[in-house]
DNA sequence: TCAAGGCAGATTGTCGACAATATGTAGCAA
DNA sequence: TTGCTACATATTGTCGACAATCTGCCTTGA
């Protein structure tokens, strides 16, 4: 089941439809990164016209999944190291924002919901230790529920519905699940705590190492696969 | 002459010009904050037919100068005093990672460009005291250099074509361009100093402290505005 | 052989018309 | 009078067709 945008209107028209179904096929690498986009071609696949699909399209542009050149198309957009590395780079300035003002705005009730859903998660992932649900859906579901407490309107838009897509797509693609999945647990706590006490510099800088140690961890990864490859050929 | 995004491609079809003179009306005023959008009404006022336009409104929406409804239209965005410190606290974070950024990848080129654009401003300026132009065009080209010299495509994508229509529309709308103008050469002096440097860290700080600076400037205005209102009445 | 130019096909940009949905108004019942 | 319903109007969403532009291939000439 698709994380969708918790800043999402409820899907009516045909060009939404259709937004969500081609999101999910170029996040699951199912339109191939890279490969060029035909309206004609979509239009038929999804049983709609091209205008439409052509408002889709230009959402897809806004969350960076396709790149738009005037009178030659679009192209789904490849994924680089450096890429994925500039994205950690914003979240780690953009999230960490986002915990400090969370310590600040963020309603009691909503720290008590998430506090509650991390010690379920916690249960729940010990019983089939090693499945890497986790890391997948309750790590999105917890940045978002912080995101969405910095009750920053730019802030959530930007994280939620610009750059998410890309970060699902890189994990997906790459199967950057990692091997951190204990220890995100402790450093959310750690997170979620600071929140709850208010402590909104302390949040902020549990966020960034929390990131930066991700960031760091597709390092080395990046580094083993282009060793492996090196060594291959 | 309004200053163009600079990731901007060359204008060439339909969407792309009334894009431009929407932008152009929204920032300055002409179409007023908060008033619904009719696209028959623009479309006949730009001559063109409604594919188009709407292809220019998704645009719009996505540097948040729209808000779009399903199935009930579109809004020219109302500004606010917390819409306006949230943006700021966003240009906080941002602009103080492309300094960063910028430090480490700045070609040495632009930065001479840049210092020497700086101390031509300084010049000019001195000659026509009071003049709000440097805080208008040359405060803008100025962080719009920087960005650039970041390198990070999202972080140059976000700033330059998501918020920066936003800013630029309230420093218009509200009348934002404050006595701050002797200050802030010092300050972008110094900035762009230690970029040289490639003294990423203090970059950062000063970049911070720089639109920190504004907010809190902005902030006593608000202050101000407020206070004679409630006198009035 | 190779480069420049042009032609054919396909793709994107734009248009006008129709269908689906929302908004405002008048009439009716309580 | 107040609140609801039904209708008329206007607006948005979608469609199919045409115009403008690009891409690849072939011809042509040096």
């Amino acid at each position: 089941m698709p994380i969708q945008s918790p800043v999402w209107r409820s899907p009516i028209t045909a060009s939404d439809r259709v937004l969500l179904e081609i999101q999910r096929a170029i996040v699951e690498g199912d339109i191939p990164a890279g490969s060029k986009i035909s309206e004609p071609e979509l239009a038929r696949r999804f049983n709609v016209s091209r205008a439409p699909l052509r408002e889709a399209l230009a959402r897809l542009e806004r969350c960076h999944l396709i790149e738009r050149t005037p009178n030659a198309g679009a192209r789904v957009v490849k994924l680089s190291p450096e890429g994925l590395l500039s994205l950690y780079q914003l979240r780690e300035e953009l999230e960490g924002l986002a915990c400090r003002l969370a310590a600040e705005n963020m309603p009691e009730h909503e720290v008590d919901e998430l506090s509650a859903l991390l010690d379920q998660h916690l249960n729940s992932q010990r019983v089939r230790e090693g499945e890497s649900y986790y890391q997948e859906e309750g790590d999105l579901d917890f940045h978002y529920r912080i995101i969405l407490g910095s009750k920053n309107a730019y802030l959530i838009n930007i994280l939620c519905d610009e750059l998410y897509f890309l970060v699902r797509m890189y994990r997906v693609q790459l199967g950057m699940n990692g091997p951190r999945v204990s220890r995100a647990f402790d450093e959310h706590k750690a997170i979620i705590t600071a929140i709850a006490n208010r402590d909104g510099e302390l949040a902020d800088l549990l966020m960034r190492r929390h990131i930066g140690a991700s960031r760091k961890n597709i390092e080395i990864q990046l580094l083993q696969m282009r060793n492996e490859h090196d060594i291959s050929n």
